[in-house]
DNA sequence: ATAAAATGTCTTATATATAAGTTATAAAGA
DNA sequence: TCTTTATAACTTATATATAAGACATTTTAT
């Protein structure tokens, strides 16, 4: 598994690694074996593992479905509250231009 | 691009299209052109497109990296936050059993 | 109205993620 | 202690994600 030529930013490993112990945290609770969660969740027990290690390269689809046959609340809500936070944003997003001029807009990324 | 064999969850598409949302309005409102975030973030423009569409199959090191670029938070915190919430994790996993035996549990998976 | 440019979308080639299988280790239960 | 089995970790083959580039579309600026 070739590396990544460019490094993530701190706060996108900080956030793999933390999603990654609430779902290890989460099987051990449910008293789930990897091979178990792996089954329930459609992907290999390799691929558990390493999304148990909080791999970067892991599908999000495939980490938030096992975060999702645990329980886990992805952005502290279930699905119903999602939905009507998905409606919000298009809501929002209707409201802003729908492209954007290239002009230079500074950003911080210290963190 | 095949399709996945088994559907996901519907908690796991809302939190897919949810988070895409919120990179598209911060990239928007942010003044950046996916030319210029994708560089950024050292992803291809059409990998992008995608991940601003909440496609499943991304890598979910790609999408936080976009979205720590944007300055989201991820999880509602920054990176030192996060790493406190890591420490805590680890705590918390280091009192629980290495392993798991076989018995089989419930899991609540209607949601 | 016209031009310039941002975005949607597709294609193809390549890199790499994933599944499947295997081995080794060690934890948990008897 | 001994046995069973869950987990770590690696390998290989295959599926597929990604990059790159192109083209069409449509918004925005002039």
């Amino acid at each position: 598994m070739k590396k990544r030529t460019r490094p993530y930013l701190r706060q996108t490993l900080e956030a793999l690694r933390l999603l990654s112990k609430h779902i290890k945290v989460a099987r051990v609770e449910l008293g789930m074996t990897t091979k178990e969660l792996a089954t329930r969740a459609g992907v290999s027990r390799d691929l558990l593992y390493r999304i148990e290690k909080g791999d970067p390269s892991c599908s999000i689809g495939s980490v938030f479905e096992v975060a999702s046959i645990l329980g886990l609340e992805l952005f502290n809500a279930g699905a119903e509250s999602l939905e009507h936070q998905n409606k919000t944003m298009a809501h929002r997003l209707s409201f802003l231009p729908k492209r954007v001029s290239s002009k230079k807009i500074e950003v911080d990324d210290d963190f």
